[in-house]
RNA sequence: GGCGCGUUCGUCUAGAGGCCUAGGACACCGCCCUUUCAAGGCGGAGAUCGCGGGUUCGAAUCCCGCACGCGCUACCA
């Protein structure tokens, strides 16, 4: 099948790209990148009351922070176009003209009132919901009289008889039986197809000759099914994926937590992290590998690796791959990083342009203590501003209380810090001036260096404190001791 | 309610009859390293493979039943 698939992304522009949603592109895009063939993007608009401003911008930008491109889309035009489903409307009337002329469609008039009693009624006598078929048996001639006045939907006529059994590729063969199906709607009161309609018309149109799509679509695979028969199209092949859940087992939603793909991004996550965490949601090369780049995803992907069961969407494993990979960044990069999530965590009334400096120097000392680049403000905010007030408590925390030690501690490291002169004032001078209370005091350093990380950067732990000290410069680092030790009085 | 799908360490998963006294990763615990916190290195604990029956010399792997979970059940996608 090499070079001959074609598969395609069809969000919805009901708002920002969800991460479910990203997932399954990413899917269906390193498939097509594995076997050789086309990536189509293409907008279902088709309701138009959901509709959302801005939705379309969002998933393009989405898609692209993860490094996914399209070879067809309504960006990018192709052979195949128009790539959103609100113009091609001539095209979904055409082919339901064609399925009522042969009597596999009809015009329904039932209200929506009429709809909802019926529903109702089916649920309390514990039948399964679904449409009765009321106007089935209506003369289409008088049929259409009636729909120049009166507001209609077209249904396909299901065929209710047997089953319909499709391979799934990622499940195998799913049987379903047709006396449970419902003549459902293909054209609405408003002229426009539902997904039903305009999915098969687009995906033969588009040549689709692989649909990947979420598991909350197998059930509708009957009616899919039988539109293609009833066109007598070839059907392509479809691969549910795996739903994600959330921690309580539940479809990702709202409530689950952040689920808009782009907040990923705007949470300090990197694009190599998110896109390594979403390909194994679902999916696996082997029994060991846990880190992949896009270069070899669009390599080695393939559906029959998918499995079947939800995924559960752990943050936590996120994080770990997000440290991963800005540990591997090279130093040039990462300064580059640090520089843009200080630059928008700091508060305002920090002067910009940051310094510049500073900022290189303070780079190294973060990277190896950040899973995500929105805690790069937090740990090197003491850099930039003043100490904000803490309590004295705060600086005993880490030694029991012992008020004394950390008065000592502070007077030595004062004395210390006094005797490197403002000329000698270095990284390697500070470093061994600190460390030299080790004998001052007649204890490791360990025992009461949490006073000084306090006195320092305001928390008992934080970046390296030698380099810290010597970055905050000579005159800065003594006040913050005095300021220190004053607490204590 | 009906239909569909699913069920292996806390989590994501490997596993397609013997390689499994079930492997990896994250998380967890311990040790080492150490300038706090991390990172890193080493090690540990952790699943009788949802339950119950079969088939077989042999089952996590095949079959049946049950339970539980999720999804669908719209003129939304």
């Amino acid at each position: 099948m090499t070079g001959s698939v074609r598969t395609r992304f069809a969000p919805s522009p009901t708002g920002e790209l969800h991460i479910g949603g990203l997932r399954t592109a990413l899917f269906g895009w390193a498939f097509v990148q594995a076997n050789g063939g086309q990536f189509v993007l293409r907008i279902e608009d088709t309701d138009q009351s959901r509709y959302v401003e801005g939705s379309v911008e969002n998933i393009y930008e989405g898609l692209r922070w993860l490094g996914i491109e399209w070879d067809e889309g309504p960006d990018v035009g192709g052979p195949h176009g128009p790539y959103v489903q609100s113009e091609r409307l001539e095209k979904y009337h055409a082919v339901a003209d064609e399925l009522r002329a042969c009597g596999r469609a009809y015009r329904c008039f039932c209200t929506a009132e009429r709809l909802a009693q019926l529903r109702k009624d089916q649920q309390r006598d514990g039948l399964a919901p679904g449409y009765d078929g009321r106007c089935r048996g209506l003369d289409p001639v008088e049929a259409e009289e009636r729909a120049r006045t009166e507001p209609s939907v077209l249904r396909f006529r299901m065929d209710r008889t047997g089953t319909t059994t499709f391979p799934d590729l990622i499940r195998g063969d799913v049987t379903f039986q047709n006396s449970l199906q419902d003549d459902f709607v293909l054209l609405k009161t408003d002229g426009y197809p539902t997904y039903h309609l305009a999915m098969l018309v687009d995906d033969h149109d588009m040549e689709i000759t692989h649909v990947i799509r979420g598991e909350e679509w197998l059930a509708s695979g009957p009616r899919h099914l039988q539109l293609y028969e009833a066109m007598d199209w070839q059907p392509p092949r479809f691969a549910h994926l795996p739903v994600l859940v959330d921690r309580d087992g539940r479809k990702l939603s709202k409530r689950s937590g952040d689920v808009a793909a782009l907040d990923y991004r705007d949470n300090g996550y990197l694009p190599e992290a998110t896109l390594n965490f979403l390909a194994f949601l679902g999916w696996s090369l082997d029994d060991h590998t846990t880190h992949i780049t896009p270069e070899e995803l669009t390599r080695v992907f393939s559906l029959d690796r998918v499995v079947s069961n939800p995924a559960f969407f752990d943050v936590e494993r996120l994080d770990a791959l997000n440290g991963h990979y800005i540990r591997s960044l090279d130093p040039a990069a990462w300064r580059n990083l640090v520089a843009d999530w200080l630059d928008r965590g700091l508060p305002a009334d920090i002067p910009r342009p940051l310094d510049a400096d500073l900022v290189t120097a303070a780079a190294p000392l973060l990277q190896e203590r950040v899973a995500r680049l929105d805690e790069v403000a937090g740990l090197s905010r003491f850099l930039f501003a003043d100490l904000p007030d803490y309590p004295p408590e705060l600086l005993t925390e880490r030694i029991k209380g012992d008020t004394e030690l950390a008065a000592r501690t502070l007077d030595a490291a004062i004395d210390a810090v006094e005797a490197v002169s403002p000329e000698a004032w270095a990284p390697e001078p500070v470093e061994a001036a600190l460390r030299s209370l080790q004998d001052t005091l007649d204890l490791k350093l360990r025992k009461f260096v949490s006073v000084l990380y306090v006195a320092i950067m305001g928390a008992p732990r934080g970046i390296p404190l030698f380099d810290s000290v010597a970055l905050l410069g000579r005159d800065e680092a003594l006040t913050r001791l005095r300021s220190a030790r004053a607490k204590l009085a």
